[in-house]
RNA sequence: GCCCAGGUGGCGGAAUUGGUAGACGCAGCAGACUCAAAAUCUGCCGUUCGCAAGAUCGUGCUGGUUCGAUUCCAGUCCUGGGCACCA
């Protein structure tokens, strides 16, 4: 038992109601009861108050269970909810899990138990752990993603989502029963409505599937041959499996994607009328990556290439932001996947380019991105020509271009492109040098600023005219056009997997044929091996009974095949802030008038590694719901605050290379160590518990120790060994199990209650922040709990509050923290309103103030954080109802005026004394009075001063 | 590599709009109460110099703007998050 237990231990005396000690245990577990049993947190669509949507994210229910990292947003949340309660708000507060995923599937791989089954126990973990630090949810409204219940409304709108296409006159989705009628009344740019009705089924289909908003077609994936499995990016590391280091590689195959760069400047737009910080929004901006240049063709020499010999002339598509630059280009970039290099390549470089190709397969995006340290690429032996100036332009493929983005290859300029530059330096290119004196031969030069040189018709042009000059020449000369482009590619949306939603489709005659809405949800089969299926297909392919439609399952898609492969974990979580107002519905996923009555969330409590997958994903779903007119809105979320991350704080204790001796931190240096991670649930601060390390592990048993002021452990007695100190060295780092440095709220709420969590939680600093943790300072927290408790409670007399009137000093204290603590919950700064809480119950207890007309205010003020507390002691002071429905006190600004103030006064900007004057001074009388000043004068050494600036209320300064 | 954020005492942090740097808490030191301990209470607590009064330096680093900069600008170093199949 470590120092701090016994400490806080010995409080627990027995009391009745009213207790003279804080004996958290009791009451937590008092009200907590009480909350639950009489439904103190359910939530009604149907109320006369103005509604508040608070929301956290969706948690992912990890094997793990919560650590102390993970509440910091929920209790920020809480905190707020209940304020707006307080507040005379209806406020929505759910929770609920995002319970399919990837960590269910690998532990059922490598245990055999079901992901449904461990997935169960999971949330029964974390809800438990969630009730302990007493949140107000309204656990009637929980959702679970891999509930049928849930995930038939996910099948259903992904159903919406397949039949229905991006309308680019009106911007906006729409059904694609429309776009049908479209094409067979008028046809479309590329075929007439007669030719449209002449297409068999599967053409049409084809075409359709082109415009559908989810959408298959063939993606890349990664390929791991010696398991048979396609793997998550997290699964491959270093270019190999994480399991087994076996080798990892693209492979093209059909996948599902949703089709969001459709709604890439709406996206973009809709920015504008949500609050999310700047910083948030420009990571969705360069996510979305909008940028305007042009798409210019080359033609290609030799031409026809040997290979395609009496087809038409091939043309080389570059997609480029600099066409201002086009005669500064020295050679061409394609990607490695893009389908000219099969058709280009000389004889010649054959052999070249297919080694190349090789190696490129095995490497990562990643990796293709960010090492442009080492240049790699290969020569096609093809060129392109310059259609301005007939220049050979040699065509290379590198893995710096991506096939995926604008054309799949690039017009490269060395002297104005970094990445070029050092390509063509690496390959002995040659370097044309079109900006004159801003090219110094060394280093690309990226300016828009320089006048052109050896550009032909561009000569003399300052670069940002000549971006326009050469794109309208460009289209008048019909080799290309203006273009928009997004860095956003569409959204993979299919999985080789088993623990996700099963997508209501069935192959047949290769026609994707959605399920009708009456046979949702699809249920997910139950396996018992969660192996691959054959070909790359997830575990769902080896059910043949569910992978063929028999003629009992539905008589009209008989001979057909489901699709095999599983929604990601973004697809549930796309749209379970709309399921929270309307959990229990089985007629549709949310009622039309409960969305309209709820509307946005108003405050999205989550993390930044949030920024862009899931933030844009939900966004867009939410786009395309309003299109359809499912709901009235077209932006989820209203305002987003994130969250810091809590670091694990570790321990390290320092053992003698090939021995069981162990050092203190300050004398490690002196011995050859060997640093180790300890349990930090066994360090007092950094003090280590001598006699729990020995029971932690086996190995430790005999351990021992040379202690911080070199005290070696063998020559202490029994006794004397307990003074000893052994200091631990510390680490910030992730928290994690691996470093034996994560804390689990549980033992915290017990040892201190879930009050002086909560609290402390906060206290920890601003909620934005990142910050490591560390277990230290919350007695800090309970202490402070503790002092609140003896304003009401003496440990030996009782009850001592009193129904006395209230001193102007003590009204001043009180309202002042009213206006503080309004402030600080407004903008979030829970830290600082802990510490205002703090400083008004020193000052409370200073003044010996025991008066329930300012103990009672202060109460509701604190409910929100420490809500435990806050309703026994409001009960003590003979309340009937419960707190939680007070209202919040008002502040009376009458009671602060000041009719001086204290001013510092500065030398040049430097503090050197300060005087009190009346507060409505003007400059001239200001200045009269510091003159006066013995400090003044001292420094002003009988000189007169340059200037005397004077900040009502705000400070004064002497300029010498 | 690219995008975003952050660097303030021994530690977590405060300073809300450019105006008293270090609130509040932890740790530490000294003291009161106690047979003793716990609990509680009081005082001290950035650096250097000084008996003191006071001065000096000080918000990652280098510059700049300003009467005045933790706050604004430029550059730079370090740390954390994200980079499309972890959620």
């Amino acid at each position: 038992m470590s120092k701090e237990e016994k400490n806080t231990t010995g409080n627990t005396a027995p009391s009745g109601v009213g207790g003279m000690e804080y004996d958290f245990r009791q009451i937590e577990e008092r009200w907590q009861k009480e909350w639950k049993e009489k439904k103190r947190y359910a939530v009604s669509n149907d109320s006369s108050k103005p509604k508040y949507y608070v929301l956290d994210m969706f948690p992912y229910p990890s094997g793990a269970g919560l650590h102390v990292g993970h509440p910091l947003g929920y209790i920020a949340s809480d905190i707020y909810s209940r304020y707006k309660r307080l507040k005379g708000f209806n406020v929505l507060h759910p929770m609920g899990f995002d319970s399919f995923g990837l960590p269910a599937e690998q532990y059922a791989l490598e245990t055999g138990q079901h992901p449904a089954e461990t997935t169960r126990k999971n949330i029964a973990t974390f809800k438990s752990q969630l009730d302990k630090i007493g949140f107000c949810y309204d656990w009637d409204r929980e959702v679970q993603t891999s509930d049928p219940n849930y995930y038939k409304w996910t099948q259903w709108l992904f159903l919406q989502l397949f039949n229905s296409y991006f309308c680019n006159t009106q911007k906006k989705a729409r059904p694609i029963s429309e776009l049908v009628k479209k094409y067979e009344t008028k046809g479309s740019r590329h075929f007439t409505a007669e030719q449209w009705k002449a297409f068999s089924k599967k053409e049409q289909e084809d075409i359709l599937m082109q415009r559908r908003l989810a959408f298959s077609a063939y993606g890349e994936v990664n390929w791991c041959e010696a398991l048979g499995t396609v793997l998550a990016n997290d699964e491959v590391v270093n270019g190999v499996s994480e399991r087994g280091g076996f080798p990892v590689e693209k492979r093209r195959m059909r996948q599902w994607f949703l089709r969001i760069t459709a709604y890439a400047d709406r996206l973009l737009e809709g920015l504008e009328t949500v609050d999310f910080s700047d910083s948030m929004k420009e990571m969705q901006r360069n996510w979305i990556g909008k940028s305007e240049g042009a798409e210019i063709e080359f033609n290609l020499t030799p031409n026809p290439s040997p290979r395609e010999e009496g087809s038409d002339a091939l043309k080389l598509k570059v997609y480029t932001t600099r066409p201002d630059t086009i005669f500064g280009v020295d050679f061409m970039v394609i990607a490695p996947e893009h389908e000219l290099i099969g058709k280009i390549t000389t004889p010649e470089q054959q052999t070249a380019v297919n080694d190349y190709l090789k190696y490129v397969k095995s490497r990562s995006e990643r990796e293709r991105l960010a090492e442009a340290k080492t240049v790699t690429g290969c020569f096609t032996g093809a060129y392109a020509i310059n259609p301005f100036d007939g220049r050979k332009i040699p065509v290379w493929t590198a893995e710096y271009v991506l096939a995926g983005y604008g054309t799949g290859a690039i017009m490269a300029v060395p002297c104005g492109d970094q990445r070029d530059f050092l390509f063509a330096t690496h390959f002995n290119i040659p370097i044309t040098n079109i900006i004159g004196t801003h090219f110094n031969g060394e280093e690309a030069n990226p300016t828009k600023e320089a006048i052109l040189e050896n550009s032909g018709f561009l000569n003399g042009l300052p670069m940002k005219e000549a971006i326009a000059v050469a794109v309208n020449k460009v289209e008048e000369l019909g080799i290309g056009k203006r273009k928009v482009n997004y860095k956003m590619r569409d959204a993979g949306f299919s999985r080789q997997r088993y623990w996700g939603e099963p997508f209501p489709i069935v192959w047949k005659d290769d026609i994707a044929i959605p399920l009708d809405e009456k046979d949702l949800p699809l249920q997910l089969p139950h396996v018992d091996k969660y192996g691959p299926g054959p070909n790359g297909e997830g575990p769902l392919a080896n059910l043949k009974e569910w992978l063929n439609v028999l003629p009992e399952m539905s008589p009209t898609l008989v001979g057909g095949r489901r699709e095999t492969s599983t929604m990601p974990g973004y697809a549930g979580s796309s749209w379970y802030f709309l399921r929270y107002m309307d959990p229990h519905n089985n007629q549709t996923f949310c009622d039309r008038k409960v969305s309209d009555y709820w509307n946005q969330v108003d405050l999205y409590i989550g993390g930044t590694e949030h920024a862009v997958g899931h933030l844009l994903y939900s966004r867009m779903w939410t786009k395309v719901l309003f299109d359809l007119g499912l709901i009235g809105y077209d932006e989820p979320f209203k305002r987003l605050l994130n969250q810091g991350m809590i670091q694990g704080s570790s321990r390290i204790v320092y053992r003698i290379a090939g021995t069981n001796q162990f050092v203190s931190a300050g004398k490690q240096s002196e011995y050859e160590v060997q640093p180790l991670h300890v349990d930090v649930n066994i360090v007092d601060g950094v003090q280590l518990d001598i006699e729990a390390f020995k029971k932690w592990k086996p190995e430790f048993a005999d351990a021992e120790f040379i202690f911080e002021d070199g005290t070696f452990s063998l020559s202490c007695s029994t006794g004397s060994l307990k003074d000893m100190k052994y200091i631990c060295g510390v680490e910030t780092e992730k928290m994690s199990k691996r470093y034996f440095n994560t804390v689990d709220p549980r033992v915290l709420c017990d040892k201190y209650g879930a009050d002086t969590f909560r609290m402390y939680e906060m206290f920890l600093g601003p909620v934005e922040a990142s910050k490591p943790w560390d277990t230290k300072g919350i007695e800090g927290v309970h202490r402070f709990l503790r002092k609140l408790w003896r304003l009401f409670n003496d440990d030996v007399k009782g009850k001592i509050w009193t129904t006395e009137k209230a001193t102007d000093a003590e009204l001043k204290v009180l309202h002042r923290t009213i206006k503080k603590i309004e402030e600080d919950t407004e903008r979030f700064s829970f830290n600082t309103a802990v510490s205002t809480f703090m400083i008004c119950v020193n000052e409370l207890a200073d003044l010996k103030c025991n008066k329930k007309e300012i103990l009672e205010p202060l109460l509701i003020l604190l409910t929100p954080y420490a809500p435990h507390i806050a309703e026994e002691l409001w009960r003590q002071l003979g309340n009937e109802g419960s707190i939680l429905d007070a209202s919040y006190p008002a502040f009376n600004p009458a009671l602060l005026v000041e009719s001086s103030k204290e001013y510092p006064v500065s030398v040049n900007g430097k503090l050197r004394t300060s005087i009190t004057l009346p507060i409505d001074l003007e400059q001239k009388q200001v200045e009269e009075e510091v003159l006066k000043n013995d400090v003044v004068q001292k420094w002003l050494d009988g000189k007169p001063p340059k200037k005397i600036i004077y900040v009502k209320n705000k400070m004064i300064n002497v300029v010498l």
